[in-house]
DNA sequence: GATGAATGAGGATTCATTCAT
DNA sequence: CATGAATGAATCCTCATTCAT
């Protein structure tokens, strides 16, 4: 019924299935049953379109990752809070391909059509981490660091964890889940004080969620 | 004269100058001042092109790689080959946006035409930094952690942060290279025996010469 | 508040600024602020609605032309009446070249679906000169020539001055008024008793009104 | 075989069947037979190919022009030149409605995409003729008069006759060649020494062709 | 080796118009 | 009186590719 959500879903699937070459109006409205122009009811142009889908995943991700940071944590743990978001904006990477292919993985020269602006609310999907991280340095839990600089390292390596494995350019012999745990656990050791707490990764829920839905 | 390797040479530049998106045959072929056509007499297809790019862009990384890893290194400063290599995959990818591009920031459905394989080989551009860090454990100087495993963190690292810095999403507040410095540094804590000796990172020189061909 | 009144204004401001070619209903509709369906309700399709805009234009250029002719005149100057009334309407076609453009110049093809018969009204708005010629020569001031014949000689004088300016077809270096009035004072030669009458032309004001707004 | 020509041939033949707003690729190509893609071969894109039909047609009628000056006049009649050529202008336009429309008749703004010095090339059309009426001036068998303000006073009506007859808005019960033959007559008045060699006119040869070739 | 001619599929976008409400 | 939804046809143009030469 509602053409624009219609519009937005078929969009994801194409990026998903084909990816972002593939996104033409005509495939959209091919998948939807619609014409071609019926598109330009809901959106100026396509543009536009992509637009719209980069700014819900920017708010999925940036929901994701707040209610991460808002659930409870192991008070045992002082990186167990770190860790819980690191490991949505993982997951959310994983679990949503093509909202994170829009959002973080489009070709630099693509999206020079878009504001950049928009693509500054990457770094606002980092907050909620970094707001555990000033308050566990605050609270002497964290050793302490400039919280700015290390949120862009960390999350430089989720990234490119993320984009790594999105982009199938793991060794298949390397298990996904260990190769993401030992990357988060690495980046995390900048401010961890006790480099000994780091035993050995469990199994992770989100993963197992993504290989269940691949498989 | 060497028309192969003008093709080639006529495709990087407009991948540097144009992205992606805009790298047509026909336009190959008018920069060049040849026919449309004379390209197939070198390449099976525009696919084929792309990946005679990509070998080039890996042989090319294996190369810096490999002779940063000869280089000689500071002997009082464990993590010093590392960090030379390290750095010589980040140069690599911000001198040589066009072939980054292409080799690891292809989005991944376009390039599902080509072998995965092939993909494959960025790990082996991994491998002198795999060598040199199971010296180093094996003589003591490092923590000994798993290699492989390591290694593909490291990767990992590398990649996202020269992925962000390519697509200029880094805050423009942020140094770039105290950027890389940091994500590298905090990167390889998981190897060093002494976390004391993270310094305040110096002037990189392999940047200098990024930022002044850029400027 | 009047709709139809809008639509009609609208599209000659569209006319005006971005030519015929420019003038589609969904232009329209978003000039105004309805929608393109409501011109429909007092336009029975495109065409009407253009045909609409012609009736208003002769209208207009007959009432000047009309007002013209009944505005008094020089005695002494047996062909001041009938210059008036041509100045009239060429200053009708430079101030409205909106309505002059759909009157005149719309390509002959485009306009085939409209009634010929309309356009025979552009005969009627010489109607008046007619009138003043018949007169002037009943009276013995003008020479004696075949009326309806001498008007449609004026006409496609006046019309090609008109066109060649509105076109923009004049060269810059020539003074566009020096132009016209040359044009109109040879024309009106062809009933002149006595040729030595036509001194330097003076300013006219209904062209410095045109200049005025197009500066 | 020759499909520049071919094209080209098409365009002029939509343009007199059709109009200019009919012009478009896929009606040239499916009338030639040949693909859309077909044209851009040989050219750049639309615009290129109106714009070598203006340029076509502009030789056209210089040629034609010139022919005429360049043929034998009667040596008793001054302005048997002037006609000559001045007929000559009017029979190309009217046997070659395609061309003259683009070239004189097209929308203003339509045309603003084409180099406005293109268009200055219509001055060059009337440049025999100004040379008749300086040699005519100079050999005192004419009246003095600016060439220059002259020679665009006649042009400015030859237009206005041959864009009134095109536009077929002149009135069926007026025989149009004794419209043209009038308007040209009284247009000459300006540099004719003696008015009274003003005789009925006679049957004009150019227009007959013409009207054989419409009916 | 290299080219020129040609094509079919597909790209985004605009338009006038209809219909149910 | 007015609208929103929707469409089909049309627009120009780009692309990779083929084939005969």
């Amino acid at each position: 019924m509602d053409l624009r959500r219609q519009i937005l879903d078929a969009s994801r699937q194409i990026l998903i299935e084909q990816g972002y070459g593939a996104l033409s109006l005509r495939r959209i409205a091919s998948m939807i049953g619609c014409s071609a122009t019926a598109i330009y009811l809901y959106f100026d142009n396509r543009d536009a379109l992509v637009h719209s889908l980069i700014d819900e995943g920017f708010d999925l991700l940036y929901d994701r990752v707040a209610s991460a940071a808002a659930s409870p944590r192991d008070p045992h743990d002082a990186l167990d809070g770190l860790r819980r978001i690191a490991w949505e904006y993982i997951a959310f990477g994983l679990e949503n391909p093509e909202y994170y292919e829009i959002m973080f993985l489009l070709n630099p020269r693509e999206m020079a059509r878009f504001p950049t602006e928009k693509y500054r609310r990457a770094a606002r999907s980092m907050e909620p981490f970094a707001d555990e991280l000033r308050a566990g340095i605050a609270a002497g839990r964290l050793r302490a660091v400039d919280p700015r600089g290390f949120v862009n390292v960390v999350w430089a390596s989720l990234h490119g964890g993320t984009a790594i494995v999105l982009a199938r350019r793991l060794d298949v012999r390397i298990d996904r889940e260990r190769f993401l745990r030992a990357l988060l656990e690495n980046t995390l050791l900048g401010v961890a004080l006790d480099p000994a707490m780091h035993a050995e990764p469990t199994a992770e829920p989100a993963l197992r969620a993504v290989d269940a839905r691949r498989a």
